[in-house]
DNA sequence: CGGGTTTGTGCAACTAGTTGCATAAGGAGG
DNA sequence: CCTCCTTATGCAACTAGTTGCACAAACCCG
């Protein structure tokens, strides 16, 4: 249930359309949680229907033509109260780590080579998440929400350097592997 | 679609009936692939709908009786299969950066309690994979299904290190934050 | 031996997310 | 002007996972 309120935030730093809504989910907020353009409709039409958000009184909305939404106060209110609500953590899923297991029952045959292409792939986002952080937060910069955002960023750059220094370890493991 | 071969790992590690495998999925691969009694017994019947595994011939399996199942040959070779393809990794959702990101934009009330709750359960989380580290992976014991294993647990440790030290810094830095 | 708890299996309904496709307006180019 | 591409919105069907509940056998206890 996380969705609509990913969609408000997004809509509270900066009222948008569905679409302009999706290519920010492309980039930074769906780098935690992502969504396709579908989903983002679907879920701006229920959060209008409940009165949290409104289109922006432009010109009529003919199909095709775009539509602008922003927060209301109930919206506002609603976002603060599921921020604030205790969570448990959903249960991990890694597909990585249960293939891995995997392969100590059927043999690491043909694995090795998307391990690397994990490995590839992680240190482009790391590459990416480093170039944003450079941009967005140099130093001596601290309004309490650039902080914030920092923060989720740190954990970003971490976690993708933790991958990369696993995958690394992973590999080298491999390599001193009897092969099977 | 990684639950089936999650069972079928499981199975092939050792035959079990649903209700062992439940019990096996809540601890060690439930910590990476977690499922539920009613989505285990529904991929059972799935499984060996398919072929791919079979009840173990014991007396005959009435309501309320133990099933046990084992893995059949083309289980075994539809694992390996999905085991070596190729896979992009599946967008990351994390809901806690998502509720620090909404927190930046609506005030960070109330989600400090639940940042020490969430560091309480990666401390403990993290405290439990070391155990099983000292338990089933004694330094010097390196037959290669034990190495694999062993780089699975290390992410899971690793993992939570990550989570234990960036909570930390996240609740060091709220403590600087202005209150709101 | 009768009643409550535990063990074990399972169905049904719901929620969230994915995939595939439809539709319309507007602009670009021959 | 007609076609093709891009922008923009959206529906429908499907898949995976969750929640709630049912039910039978076995075991345990007074």
């Amino acid at each position: 249930m996380s969705l609509p309120h990913a969609i408000l935030t997004a809509l509270l730093e900066k009222p948008s359309s569905g679409l302009d809504l999706t290519r920010r989910f492309d980039k930074s907020i769906g780098y935690f949680w992502s969504a396709t353009h579908q989903q983002i409709y679907r879920e701006l039409g229920k959060l209008e229907g409940e009165g949290l958000i409104r289109t922006l009184p432009a010109e009529q909305p003919a199909r095709g033509q775009k539509k602008s939404y922003e927060v209301l106060p109930a919206g506002r209110a609603e976002l603060a109260r599921w921020t604030a609500a205790a969570q448990d953590p959903r249960p991990q899923r890694d597909v990585l780590l249960l293939r891995l297991r995997a392969a100590a029952v059927v043999g690491t045959a043909g694995l090795e080579a998307d391990l690397r292409r994990h490995l590839e792939l992680h240190r482009r986002q790391l590459a990416e998440y480093r170039e944003i952080e450079q941009r967005d937060f140099p130093p001596d910069r601290d309004a309490p929400e650039d902080r914030i955002r920092h923060l989720v960023l740190r954990a970003g750059i971490d976690l993708e350097t933790f991958w990369t220094q696993w995958l690394t370890h992973a590999l080298a493991e491999f390599a001193e592997l009897p092969d099977d």
